[in-house]
DNA sequence: TTACAACGTCTATTATATTAAACGTATGTG
DNA sequence: CACATACGTTTAATATAATAGACGTTGTAA
């Protein structure tokens, strides 16, 4: 094998918000098996594979022919955050739990109902994060694109085109940031 | 499963003139694991899967971007060929060993290297097949294309938009027909 | 703090895919 | 005819994938 199997069913499986718990119900599989798919530890028969895309669902065409290199990680689950002034009045969340190689920290944003960042792509030389804490955030990445909800997050390098719109009926809050870190 | 794996292998493993011994050998399975996963009594596993499909060679994504249902059989390899004036000084090979709800018989034809019958594609009341004899002659009929070689044929339904190329850098002998058969 | 729920991971058992070797058929040759 | 070769198929033994259930961690709330 000479491509990521796990770690592109892992990407989709993510791109689409589901658990692993979550997507084998829905697939008709164990949780188990998709952990073990995801760490590569077996070769799941095509039936299992078939079951498990059903359950997103995807069809094996659009499965294989997706990229076979995200170029960068850009989506971070709930635990990915690393609390730094967790307990007081104020506390921050930072994106990522490793700062090395990054150029920023996140601070915050409100987006009304409806904003948007412009269907005109944003680029510019920089590295930009992001965390939703009400609403849903559409993000665009490049090729990429997810509506983030409350708990998660983004970070992505500035120069690949990008946008953010509120889809959802209620303001969205987001704490976000531009490079270079600001304390 | 709803698609018929066994049969998108077969039908891929014969386009390319190859039997299940000679794939697998390529392959580094065995021959009886492509009779089995062909006759759809095992669901293989990714890794079976992709090792068979790089015997052949296909990626996983060509696989299964292919139609789910070719729409008749078009192409034939050589042990698909019935020799019918056998061992004489003439001896005529007849495209598909069963001429049952076959309109036609094959004879001869001739292309110069880029010979072409046009971007525009042919469409007419009849079906056709041919057999190349030397050369290489690219094959286009409906969304199907394949560059044929000595000893592989074609056979399609005419009013399917169809083209025929020499790809080749030498003459390109062809024995070819059209309905109704004239012995 | 405690308890709870959800997450991904791991392990022993069960189910299944894969192998190696045989089988039956068809074709070609002396 | 006997013999050899190639084909696809089948079967018993083996290797591997899938399951069920337990484990440790994290985040949330009482």
């Amino acid at each position: 094998m000479d491509f990521d199997l796990g770690a592109r069913l892992r990407a989709v499986r993510e791109m689409h918000a589901l658990s692993q718990r979550e997507l084998a119900k829905r697939a008709g599989v164990t949780n188990g098996t998709i952990s073990l798919i995801e760490q590569n530890r077996v070769s799941p028969s095509l039936s299992s594979l078939k079951k498990v895309l059903d359950g997103i669902p995807m069809s094996l065409a659009d499965f294989f022919a997706l990229p076979a290199t995200p170029r960068q990680k850009i989506f971070f689950g709930h635990h990915e955050l690393l609390e730094i002034g967790g307990g007081g009045a104020i506390s921050y969340r930072q994106v990522g739990r490793d700062l090395a190689g990054r150029a920023l920290q996140i601070l915050h944003e409100h987006y009304a109902p409806g904003a948007d960042t412009g269907k005109a792509m944003l680029r510019h030389d920089a590295e930009e994060g992001g965390v939703i804490i009400v609403g849903q955030l559409e993000v665009t990445v490049g090729d990429q694109r997810r509506v983030l909800g409350p708990g998660e997050a983004y970070y992505f390098d500035s120069r690949v085109p990008h946008r953010f719109r509120n889809v959802g009926p209620e303001p969205c809050e987001v704490v976000s940031a531009c490079t270079p870190p600001s304390f």
